[in-house]
DNA sequence: GCCAAGTCAATCACAAACGATCATAACCAA
DNA sequence: TTGGTTATGATCGTTTGTGATTGACTTGGC
């Protein structure tokens, strides 16, 4: 066996377990200590790996991003606040008492925080914001069956009965990558796979989408402009943009940042 | 256990409760005092943690208590030691990769801190245990559907489709009210409820029951004794009761407390 | 104030893990 | 092939982590 081969057994072994021991790596790769520890050492200067007695550990624990926490790119950053007022605005759309559907994302995050003074029966799909509905609110909380996607704290089924099928909500909230002619677009597939499962189960789909969206395209198209009931963005669309929505019967609201008050822009359904 | 393996458990059980005794960390990682000493005094330098006088604290104290304290602090509180080297027993019996069910309670829930060392698939329907291993372990995690009820800290679904049944595992742990020639006594309907649909989809039932268990009687008879592979205890449990498990062909495990190892006791399958 | 129980620090012995060294095996170029 | 280089595995002395013991200290009750 050669030295790339048994770096990557022992990157890989450190990449699912929290700690691998030394005897460990020597079974795994079938090689002596001495070798190990020498891989180890290297691993350790190339800072792939943090070399502990015994063995070694992953150089960042385990990946659960917050709610606050979350490594936003520089971009999405600066939008926090449109975020907040999109989701303020989302929102704003429901009554106490009524069911919704939250898709997990990083906008649908932010509806967490008006929500707090709501009381909702929330079907969502995201782990953080179930765990923030479940500790700052008295909305009602469900959840669908699932594994945790750690990468996205999103929670995805591989079986067609997760249990969306019994939840039947007034309006889904979800965001998207990106918004244009075609529809509304997606980047990830497991996003598009939890959120496949979801459409269909409401009686209004609301797109949150800051205007930067509708410049952004992706590879995967979710579902066709006329599937969607509502689109929430901020002051920054276009009018052209605008124009596309009213032209496919979207109803648009406009959310406008500060402390101000919103605007209904636009076309009727 | 290795070093680092002790510090991620000495970690998870601050985060659970905002101070930790050295007695219970003894329990948990099966060590001695002296070193449990040490690695607070590390963790401290570090400033992972603080060292108090007993034991140590979480380094940001007065911020906010998780989900798994309030609902759960009555009975969270009594007996936390034997407790914590139940699940310790408990969780020994699971070797990395495989796949367990833990059904929702507080003792179940101190499963947790030793296994934040481990790389297991867990479906549980706790959703406190699912947010602390996302959150402090490498394991993956698995939930079934439905609503989060509060007091219970359960995720229960009226339908039968909740997932469960796609999940099949090597051994299912539970808690149990009382613990009786009749067989396995719940208190809570809810919870028989949650319970009724997880038994059966493991090999083995695996029952953490503290001494006082077997004392303990209750309305609800959850399973007959014969349907029980192993149950973990502490060492107060009596000859009696011993005898009466032992005839049921029930596994026992006698889980010691302090700094001291673990025996087994009796019955074979 | 005192005493008792619990907690801590220092020390030592032991075992595990480690690093250095060297011999052997594999590889490559002339 | 030969000579040289590199990677690997074994050995051995050294270092480090661990647990038990002892004695000093702190805390809380009387």
């Amino acid at each position: 066996m050669h030295e790339s081969e048994r770096h990557r057994i022992i990157l890989s072994a450190i990449e699912d377990r929290p700690v691998v021991s030394v005897a460990d790596l020597v079974t795994l790769t079938d090689s002596s200590e001495a070798t190990i520890r020498r891989d180890i050492a290297t691993l350790h200067v190339q800072k792939k790996l943090r070399r502990v007695r015994g063995g070694a550990e992953s150089i960042a624990p385990p990946s659960y991003v917050g709610i606050n926490a979350r490594p936003f790119s520089v971009n999405e950053a600066i939008r926090i606040a449109e975020k907040r007022a999109i989701a303020r605005a989302a929102v704003d759309l429901c009554a106490d008492g009524e069911a919704i559907i939250i898709n997990g994302g990083t906008t649908t995050f932010q509806m967490v925080h008006p929500l707090t003074a709501k009381r909702l029966q929330v079907f969502t799909n995201s782990f953080p914001i179930a765990e923030h509905l479940l500790k700052h609110s008295k909305n009602t909380v469900l959840l669908p069956a699932g594994a945790i996607y750690r990468e996205q704290n999103i929670i995805l089924s591989p079986f067609d009965e997760d249990g969306s099928r019994h939840f039947y909500a007034r309006r889904m909230f979800m965001g998207c990558r990106g918004l244009g002619p075609l529809g509304l677009m997606e980047g990830d597939p497991l996003l598009v796979q939890a959120e496949q499962k979801l459409i269909g189960q409401a009686d209004e789909l609301v797109v949150l989408a800051d205007s930067t969206k509708f410049a952004a395209r992706s590879s995967l198209l979710l579902c066709a402009l006329n599937r969607i009931h509502t689109v929430i963005t901020d002051d920054g669309i276009t009018d052209r943009d605008a124009a596309m929505l009213e032209s496919a019967d979207i109803k648009l609201i406009v959310a406008v940042t500060g402390a101000a008050d919103r605007n209904e822009r636009a076309g009727e359904a």
